[in-house]
DNA sequence: ATGATGAGTAAGCAC
DNA sequence: GTGCTTACTCATCAT
């Protein structure tokens, strides 16, 4: 059940107050430069305490962005684990395979080497030891 | 760089206003059930704004327990994930070893198989066809 | 009523 | 000042 947490869907986030004479977007508001602000501040004769107020709903929107990118690369980066987790299993798997094989492989040939000695114990054909110390 | 964000710290968290007559510390406040909170209510007679305000601590501290215990639910989840990463990097070093290994045996296996063969061929002493097809 | 979780706000640290 | 992260609050969903 997923649900739909987006504040913004309740009241389409507090405006966060328009300012009182610089009336400016959200979206403009993040993006423009400090140095833009400051002159559009200075332009028009706001008072020192909406300037103040204007720097902190900046800070606020900005905020708003961090805490977004934050949650982003925390779930980003629990998918990375999950993909790589599943990665190592899909290699797991084929190393098991692999050892499987050569098991079967190594019990073959062993067989095969066994009794090849076996048939010259019981023939006596004499191994040279260069043989049986390979 | 650790941090410490613990808000506690700034101003020990707003304490919540202990409330206009029942005066109840958080802790308090959280662990009494129902029951009890309404029976202290009544006893004192509180106004129904009160009454309400009383409730909305409450249940604004329950949210501050609720939201601790889902942080620290993420982070062992993501201590999970890590630690079966590195489980499974341990497995797979091994196989790598045990493949390693078997590699060897069977090169080796293989080698003495060989010169077995080449030594009944260049005595020209004949193997029987079940051997050979073994 | 209780618990869990997403989004937003504010504090604090690092740069 | 900017960006990130944490603790907290609130809305919302599920039980």
């Amino acid at each position: 059940m997923p649900q739909d947490h987006r504040k913004s869907d309740r009241k389409s986030l507090p405006p966060l107050s328009p300012g009182p004479i610089l009336d400016i977007s959200d979206d403009e508001l993040v993006s423009i430069s400090v140095r833009d602000l400051n002159r559009q501040l200075k332009l028009r004769g706001l008072s020192r305490e909406d300037i103040v107020r204007m720097k902190q709903r900046r800070r606020t929107l900005k905020n708003r962005g961090y805490a977004a990118s934050c949650r982003i690369k925390r779930i980003e980066q629990k998918d990375e684990l999950e993909t790589e987790k599943t990665q190592e299993w899909r290699d797991m798997e084929n190393m098991q395979d692999d050892i499987k094989h050569m098991k079967e492989e190594l019990s073959s040939i062993r067989t095969r080497y066994e009794a090849l000695k076996k048939f010259a114990i019981n023939n006596k054909i004499p191994i040279p030891t260069e043989l049986e110390n390979l």
